[in-house]
DNA sequence: TGAAATCCGACTTAATAGGTAGGAATTAAT
DNA sequence: ATTAATTCCTACCTATTAAGTCGGATTTCA
């Protein structure tokens, strides 16, 4: 029941562009610094999500990626959903419910029903920009600390 | 982000186990019967519901498989964890955070942390006996059409 | 012109999912 | 006693996928 790494390092992308948002175009290389990741790796996944619309690069030196909205208007589910596809525990409830009409008595659907409605209701509350202002109370509460 | 067979079907098995409860054991070729499931592979499934203290086995001929507790008594999380571990999106939310230490500003596991949350939240909350109504609901509805 | 970046597509490799196969042990019915 | 129905156990199989790597082409700033 785990999401694969696209969905996971395409959110720590997204996350770093968002902490990044408004300071021009941030390279893959730093995401991938920071985050340790492969960047030969997040390249493919970032392509996925320039393509959604979620992104935009700026190509040469100097060049990298920003947001094209701003982190307060993308949500978490949305860039999952655009690494994983539908957050869905079973096929049969993936929208196009292909030969599952043999679902006469099929009780099980409506538990993959709520599990999904479930997962999709957390990750449509969650926008980046609640990310970011997590990480600033983070940070306070650690310099609190000292 | 889809649960595996063993989840899905081992929700069948445990479905049809509860349709039977009251009634003696129920071999599981029937159960395979019933879900169109292969017989020899629901044998590896079962072996850990029976191990997990969730059902109980009579051998030899009449023999077969019937729950432990009441219906009601059982979870659909029950189940589902039993066969697929932690219903986490992550590693580093199931239980032993291993490395994730360096958590220091892992503002992702946030998320991860919520949608577990969200997800346990619902198959805790629904029970053997929930899909055995649901059944029955259904079916009435069917009746009710003709 | 050179360095820093994105872009593109093919390749690799290990693990896992989703089973199958074969047979031993147990038990009820005949 | 024998047979048929069943659980039990271990090993094996095979296609797919996850999670990258690699090599090079292209673009752009300094």
């Amino acid at each position: 029941m785990i999401l694969s790494t696209k969905g996971r390092y395409g959110l720590k992308i997204m996350y770093e562009l968002a902490l990044n948002y408004g300071e021009g175009p941030m390279p893959l290389k730093e995401v991938a610094q920071r985050q340790q990741l492969s960047e030969t790796y997040l390249e493919q996944l970032i392509a996925h999500l320039k393509k959604a619309g979620l992104v935009r690069s700026i190509r040469g030196a100097q060049g990298g990626y920003e947001l094209i909205r701003k982190p307060e208007e993308i949500s978490v589910g949305e860039i999952i959903r655009t690494l994983e596809g539908p957050l869905a525990p079973s096929e049969c409830v993936m929208d196009n419910e292909p030969e599952c009409t043999k679902a006469e008595n099929c009780v099980t659907r409506l538990i993959w029903e709520k599990i999904m409605e479930g997962i999709n209701n957390v990750v449509d509350s969650i926008t980046l920009n609640d990310m970011v202002n997590d990480y600033y109370k983070l940070k306070r509460k650690k310099e609190g600390e000292k």
